[in-house]
Formats: C-alpha cells, sequence, structure tokens
DNA sequence: GATGAATGAGCGTTCATTCAT
DNA sequence: AATGAATGAACGCTCATTCAT
C-alpha cells in the first residue's frame, strides 16, 4: 500500500485523519454520490455536522474543494502505480501490475475521486484544470512508457497511445458495472484486459 | 443513413427542421458543453432567440427536455445499429459494422447525445430513468447478439458480457479524445477496437 | 323567480344560454372553489372547452371578468329583493321575506357569486369597486327601509342599521355550514334568524 | 390581558419583539391588506427592510407563514377566552365575556389574524388545515359549553348550534364595518349582540 | 475556529395578455 | 370568433458566500 503519511509530510495530500481530511472525503462521497451542482455547501456542511459557514475556513471556495478532491485523487492514484511499477520486470508484468493497480483505483476506495474527476470535469473552471492536466500528465506518462516497452518486446495488439485510450475508456467504465460481491475478481478482471491489449487467444495467459 | 423522417412519422423522434426539433439540438449541444445543471434555462432560450418563458410552450419542464434529448439518442442509435447490421452476413462482419456504427455515434452528431445520456444519467429523476432502461435494453440487445454468434465463431478473446462492457467503455471514452479533423479514419478506428476483440496479433486484419 | 330574461333585455346581465353567460357561470364557480388568484385563465378555458386566448374576446382581462360576475349577482339579487317585498305587506311579513329570499341567494345558485363577491372583493382593483358600491346601496336600501318600518312597529331589538349588520354577517355565514341535504329547512333557518330580529322567548314565532 | 410570555415559552407562539415576531406581524398586515396571493415575499420582505431570500431563514415557504400567522392567532384568541370566562360566573355573565373577548379580538390586534384566518383559509393546502382544525375546535368548545349552559338556563332563543353560526357570523363581520373611533363602544356592541342571543325587547338589559 | 443570520443574484416556472393566422 | 405560439415580467425559492459575534 501506498505511504500516504510520506505524501502528508510532503504537503501534496491532505491528512486523512485531519478535519480538511474529512471534509474531502466526504465531499467526494457527496459529489459522486448527488452530483458537484446538485451537492449544496449545505448537505456537506451536515454530513460533517458542522455550519455552513465553517467549511469557507477550510477552502477557500466549492469549487477549491472540488479541484482539491481531484489533484489529490490524482496524487494519490499515480503514487500507487509508481509502487505497483517497482515490484514488476518484465514489460509484460508491468502491463499486468498498472491494470491491476488501475482497477483497484476504480472499485476500492480512490473509485469515487476517479468518478468525480471524469463526471465533474466540467464543473471546474478552466483555469483550474491546468494544474489538474500536468498532475495526470505524470500519471500516463507512466502508462506510456510501460506500453512503450511492451510494444517494442512485440506484445500489442496496436500502438501505445491509442492502446491506452480504448483501455483507459473500457477501465474507467468499469465503475459502472462491477460488483465487488460478485463472483468476478479483480485480478481476473485484469487479466482479461491484458488478453485485450496482447491479443492471446482464449485460455490461460501465458504465466508472466 | 437511418431514416429519420420514418422516426418523425412514427413519432419516436422530433422533426430536427421543427422549432421543438432546434431546441432539442440546442439543449443537447448545451448540455454536453455546460453540463445539464449549469445550463440555464435562459442560457438555453437565449441561444435560440426566444424567451425562456417559451420553452415551456414544448416541455413541461427543464428536465422533460434533457430526458427527450436522451430518449431520442437512443432511439435514432438503435435505429442505426439495426440498419448497420442489415448490411452485414458473417459474425466478423456484422462485429465491425457494429463497431464502425457507434463510432460514428459517438464522433458524429449523435455524439453529444451520447455524451449527455452518460454524463447526466444523475441528473436524471429515479422515475424518468425506467423508460430509458427500456430503451438501453433494446440497443444492448443487438450488440449482445452479434457477440453471441462472434464466440459461437470462436472469434472473441472473451465472454461477451464483459467483452461488451470494455468495448462500451473503450468506445464511448474516444469522444474526449478523437479528432476528426486528424489523420486516423474512423473506420481504421473501428478496425482497431475489433482487433482488440478478436485479438489478432498486429498486422491486417484479414478481410471480412 | 325573478324574471332574469328582462334583466337580460334590459343589459343588465348576461343572457345565461349564450357562451358568454357559461363562461360567467364556469368564472364563478371557479373563482369560488379556487379562489381568484389561483384560478388561471387556462383553467378557466379549459373548463369551458375552448384556448385561453378565446376569452379575451369577450372579456378584455381576467378582472374584467371578476367585476362582471360581482356585478351580475348584485343585479340579480337585487331583482329578487324586490320580487320577495312585492309579496309582503306587514312589516314582519317584509323581514321574513328578505331573510329567505337572502338564504335562498346563499345557499342556492347565487351562493358561489356572493361568496366570490365578498371574499374576493380585494383582488379588485379600488377603481372598480365603486360602481360595484352604487349596486350594494340599492341592495341595501331595500333592507333599511324595511326595518325601518319593524323598528316604527316596534319590532326590533335595536337600531336598524346594527341590526342590518349583524344580520349581513350571520347570513352570509350560513354558506360555511349549511348542509342542504341535511334537517335544517332554509323557511326554518329564515324563521330563527326572524326571531333574532324581533326578540322573542323560544317558541312558535307568531304568524303572521 | 392574556399572557403572551407564558405562550411564548410554552413555545405556543413566537415572541412578537423577534425578529421572527416582526416578520409574522407584518404578514398578517400584508396578507390581510393585499390577499395571501397578491403578497409577495419580496413585498413582505421590502415591508421588513430585508432580502426576500432572507425570509427562508425563518420559515421553509411561504405558506408555512400563513399556517403560523392563523395558528398563533387561535392559540392566542383561545387564550384570551379562556381568561375571560376565569372572570365570569352566571351564564349570561359568562356569554357577554365571551362576547366582549370575540369583539375585542377582531377589533383590536387580533382581528388582522382573524380576518386571515377566515379570508384566506383556502389558501392553505388541506393538509396544513388539520392542525387548524384542532386549535379551532378548543376555541369553538368554550363557546358551545357556556351557550349550553346559558340555555339550561333557559336563556337562549335557539338552540346553542345554530345560535353560535349566527353569532360567529355576525361578529366576524363587525371587521368589516367597526370604526374604533366611532361613537359605538364595544361594550356597547358586545351587550346588543347577546341582547341579540337572549331575545329581551329594547331597552337596558338587566344588569349580570 | 466556529457560528448562523443575512445577502443578493439567479434559478425553474407560471401566467395574463397579445397577435398573426 | 377562435387559435395557439410567444411574450416578458413576476413569482417562490435556492444557495454560495460573507461577516459580526
Amino acid at each position: 500500500m501506498v505511504n500516504i503519511e510520506q505524501l502528508v509530510q510532503d504537503g501534496l495530500v491532505t491528512d486523512p485523519s485531519s478535519p480538511k481530511g474529512a471534509l474531502l472525503r466526504t465531499a467526494t462521497n457527496l459529489f459522486r454520490l448527488k452530483g458537484y451542482d446538485r451537492t449544496t455547501v449545505r448537505d456537506l456542511a451536515r454530513a460533517l455536522g458542522i455550519q455552513s459557514g465553517s467549511l469557507f475556513h477550510h477552502f477557500k471556495s466549492k469549487e477549491d474543494i472540488l479541484a482539491t478532491v481531484m489533484a489529490e485523487t490524482i496524487v494519490v492514484c499515480t503514487e500507487q502505480l509508481r509502487l505497483a511499477l517497482a515490484g514488476a520486470h518484465s514489460p509484460q508484468e508491468k502491463l499486468l501490475a498498472l491494470i491491476k493497480c488501475e482497477i483497484q483505483s476504480i472499485v476500492g476506495d480512490r473509485g469515487e475521486g476517479l468518478g468525480v474527476l471524469v463526471f465533474e470535469w466540467s464543473s471546474l473552471n478552466k483555469e483550474r484544470r491546468r494544474p489538474l492536466l500536468g498532475l495526470r500528465a505524470d500519471y500516463e506518462g507512466l502508462w506510456l512508457q510501460a506500453l512503450q516497452e511492451a510494444q517494442e518486446a512485440g506484445l500489442l495488439v496496436m500502438e501505445p497511445a491509442i492502446m491506452r485510450r480504448f483501455l483507459t475508456g473500457a477501465l474507467s467504465w468499469i465503475d459502472t458495472w462491477y460488483n465487488p460481491e460478485g463472483e468476478l475478481q479483480t485480478d481476473e478482471l485484469a487479466r482479461l484486459a491484458l488478453r485485450m491489449l496482447i491479443g492471446h487467444a482464449p485460455g490461460p495467459i501465458p504465466s508472466v
């Protein structure tokens, strides 16, 4: 598991155990559940057991909360991606690790943050998007490098940039249908996604 | 191209050349561009050159406009899917036809409607979702049948239900990155997607 | 029964069998049932089976309809009062006749008009009230004259002006509680009211 | 005078010196003057010197204000009635006390509230009427008991239920014509009303 | 740091009225 | 006479934000 405490100390993410951290967690939940626009600051305050005016001691505006939720989501996911890569060696292993990691983010406790990132993107002012695009580029950089290596190893069915785009859509969509209590395990799901990338016929993927 | 006039006569979609049709087109555009919540009825009226009160001669409420945009989008896309299937015969041909058709919907003039459908789904009241879910089931039924046939022919790299879910995400995501003026043609994009489904190694897909 | 046809020919009231008459009847009903403000011209048009715009061929404005309802109600009631007086001779007979007549107006088919008159009075512009006040004065003149005669005959328990005011309130309030299908007949009710005016102890009122 | 402070402490009425109390007073005034429907929340806010949005900190809706005006009016009047009864002993004394009290309510500072109660009753949603009907029944219960006793003492000219209805109308109508600056005193008015109930011939009512 | 009353612009919607057909 | 689309002002109400306490 990624070392959140380190990120907290680096000032990159908010301490989840702090009041501000609780605020962000609750905001993420509500923004995903009801949508950013339909979540009022009073809703948020009520869920936290405080008055709506008090929110503005932590954040300058409602949109500031949204931007922070998005930024911290990307930062944590990127850190998790880095960690996943650290334990993988072959191109195929790396791809599988990234896929597993991204699926974990989507169906796990970062799922709501990612959902907010995708579905509420248009709620964010143009100027506020820029820094997030930079963070996103870091994240995507890790993916593209791994896909590059896989292609050089002759594994991919198509070029990395498009491959990644197809994959991004396929994986992010999981959020809309995956049932964690169903039979399908996330590791199996990751293996299936990998098969889509490397184009093997049905049957077990050769062990990595 | 699908016969819109027939659908108009059947009362399934609004005549695009009527004032109400123009209203729906403009609404689709704004809902996708700014989001449903951030599009005010005054925005919509201004874009149409009418008074905001006049909108309510055509629709009982703002949400009614949203629901109609969604319903007509599905109806037209389903009709197009049906038409695409009519010209295809082998399982592989059928798959390619469906993919081409869905990509055309996404990057063509139904793209905004589909974006509204996906991104503003949560803006719709629970009760208004039901009829749309029925229409959506018709659409997905066509896909699943074609995928079923492909699997029986030994073409697919995984079972149809999950295959379709991966594909839905991958294709709908195209909307976020595809540039119609770039080099990549939609037919080529469709071929690449098909390759993901049927798992061939790099190189030309065998002609269908 | 009062001769409505004569009033129609004199141009004092609208022919009840004409479209305009039907409009007034329906308006009276709706104004009393829902209140003038909460009755929309669309409600009224729908109840008549026409379009709301068509109302304005008969009346210049919604308030015009209200004023007409009120004016014709007073005119008819005054005419009925006159008729009632014509058949009575002694002061006591006259009082009873007026009371019976007013109760008939209240619980009968002029009840809604009178309710509109009382309850929607404040919905009427100051300027439009003036002519109605004149019509009302005619009506009250008949009452005061009869009460005067009764007082001169030593019948009343108090002076006519206040007596009339108490009676006006008592009788108009009947509308809120009287049930025409109950046991209490309107003639009996009139006798009870008369007893209140002339102060006999319980028991049958001496025959007039 | 009834102890308003006690009612405030019991949570039955709003403190008249609080901002909410001022709001209710102003609302009562406007609702009576212009009618509930024609009084806009902006009118009310303007009369109070606040912004229209601020009203909704005190009340959830405009109709909530109306319902509160009505409820508190009945509660205070009932309390005053109780107090009036406490100082009266014979049936005749009790009747006179109740009449005086009701007239005071009508021509005094509860007159507007009672006017709102009568004239805007139909502006209130069906569900909101129920609790008010209960409060009203308490009020009427005091009246009916006193009238019952008067009848048993052989005082009334007719049975209590109808007597009360005539009286309700007669007294509530006072609001439309009584001029506090005229010669007629409310105590004299009350004596006249009592005479109507107990049927004495003109002349002074025997001392109670 | 937290409160909560107040703000004021803006929301979706209503509706009497107009007018070209 | 009648239609019905359109108007545009006004409605009740919401809500992010402010600020004196």
